[in-house]
DNA sequence: AATGAATGAGAATTCATTCAT
DNA sequence: CATGAATGAATTCTCATTCAT
């Protein structure tokens, strides 16, 4: 049992390598122009074992943008609970969409570039049931703060874009280079604006 | 000379042909698994007619590019010019974005996934020209109403996230399939979103 | 329209080298044993070249299937013409089936090779259709030749093996160099033999 | 004691399920079409366990080619040993070859495709041991019935394809599922033709 | 300008085989 | 003996690009 244990850690080990390997590769040089033998080479690991333990290259992709996804919706679920009421939700929401980014910018980088790729396709299902967990219990506290009247009764599919989407914007900018500013400083800025933009308001001309 | 400007109409007709082309592949299939031989078939050319007018196939799509930023950038401009006052022009915008994405489909499919990549360096400079000229303008109004105290005084990079962020994030859902609604139906909610998180808010909670 | 014939000209004959380079390899090593490359040098083109043209390995063994079906029926059916009664088509039929194979060594070779093979399910229907033209033509005169008792009331799907089968049987020991002999000995013999198979026999014990 | 025993048993159950394993695999697929891993697969072994015991693929593929090359021998000595003459003993032969096909489909599937094989030359010497033994006791009979008159008196290397070509091929044609016929009903007939076909004949037109 | 055959570097993937446990 | 992870050479095929006509 000790020989097998250990030998399992050494797989796991290889296995984690790959994933390492691939997610530098992905977001330096994005995922189509990554091959295979850039990955082996950072992982130091060889092509068949990459093959044995992930089947494809599309394969590797899928099994980083899971655990990518996961780490993401953990720790946004763990960040809103926390959260007491509406405001303090939307505020934590930005933040650690933000904190997250900065702290692991590779991966939000490979993120983002594959939000509208097929490659994922073979994860699609377990990406959904991971989603439908988080979101599901986002959304029923959502509906509770609506009811209250804190936050605005809009189309549902529009709170996450309100919430998420400027920070995502700047995310996005700053995670390419277009940008070039300390994150840290927009947090409360971006925090504020999506807080006011879910407010049931006056119209002001 | 007939037949001379016979054959220079003939010629741009074909470049367009291969541009809308390339369009209908780079939409559908994504530019790097677009192959030269795909948009030969699409736009009934032949590769060395392709190669002749773009020299390449980052030719082809730094050409696209610059096509599709520039009918962008003029409608915005066009768009933002008419309106009188910060409210409106912050709505113009979201609802610009919003309906030249609905009737350019393929379009902003292609600029989307263009914004990161490398292959339109070539035009790169031609892009900077053009969006200093867009740009420039359009911070100069906001200067204007920030001064007035219109809407709030936020670090500059703020701005363009927070009045097209959302409304960027619902397009991408749309074009990309992830939500099925009528854009039509959120237009006054993004609009009047934007709007508000511009605002200098009297804190609530 | 001189170039253009020329291109034409030169064009076949690119593809006449890849055919049968790729012949000599196949005859020589096999067909699942030879490679790309190994065509590629025998016919002196490029990998590209090859794909242009016949679009995988299984495309060219499968034009050269059909090529070598074709060239064999066309001399059978020739050969069986001018045979003027039962024992002459006979004899015909055994007599070619031996040259052919003396004067088509590689390509008969890979006939053999390819009896079985799923590789050419690509020109199958073609195949099918020379077949039918063949044998259909064959048949008729056999019928005529059954119905005056010139040779035996067998059922159908005799006759072949009947005429052929010790041919065959001798054809490919010689190919695959498992007898060597001179087979030009054997072809009265052998014409001999299968017209006896043929024959309404009072028994002798 | 007991233990080694079972160990041993044990071991020789599994060599036998590789074998037939590989047989399954290489009937359906062809043997360069197998892998490893199918023969693993339908084996129900490992990998190591394979090579430990075969030492290769081509190690099985042999072990298998023996195997059936004798089980088909032994049957055909003991089938012709039974014949009482010239006659009878064709018989036998053909009835045996038809009937050992049809008993053993994969097998005989196996052999055919074998028959020009490289893979198999490291038993190539036991296998002309065990053909020197059959052939010469066959050779020895066929001189008598020769110098009795019993059957003609032909080049040495036709009996064989005489005897059993014919049916051969009609063997050759039903493992392909080139012709679908119930080959019970054949077997006279081929008898009869192979024996015919051996006769010293006074010529017919 | 237009055409399409030709080129060949490069990529993904396969698979027999080895070897540590 | 058994296991299966690891290896890497070899192979097929793709595709941007060139160039003769």
């Amino acid at each position: 049992m000790q020989i097998e244990a250990r030998r399992h850690v050494a797989t796991a080990a290889r296995k984690q390598a790959i994933l390492e390997g691939a997610l530098a590769c992905f977001a330096e040089l994005g995922v189509e122009a990554t091959t295979i033998d850039d990955i082996r080479r950072r992982a130091d690991a060889s092509v068949g074992s990459i093959y044995h333990h992930f089947g494809s290259k599309e394969g590797v992709a899928a099994a980083l943008y899971l655990e990518g996804i996961r780490d993401y919706q953990a720790g946004l679920a763990a960040a809103v609970e926390k959260a007491r009421n509406a405001r303090a939700a939307v505020r934590a929401i930005v933040l650690f969409h933000l904190d997250w980014a900065m702290q692991n910018t590779a991966l939000a980088r490979y993120l983002l570039e594959m939000r509208r790729a097929e490659t994922t396709k073979s994860v699609d299902e377990e990406i959904r049931d991971a989603n439908r967990d988080v979101f599901q219990r986002l959304a029923k506290r959502l509906e509770v703060f609506v009811a209250r009247g804190d936050i605005a009764d809009l189309p549902r599919e529009l709170y996450a874009p309100l919430i998420v989407g400027p920070t995502q914007e700047v995310v996005r900018a700053w995670l390419t280079g277009r940008i070039n500013v300390d994150l840290r400083k927009l947090r409360d800025s971006l925090a504020e604006a999506a807080w006011k933009s879910l407010q049931t308001g006056q119209q002001t001309t």
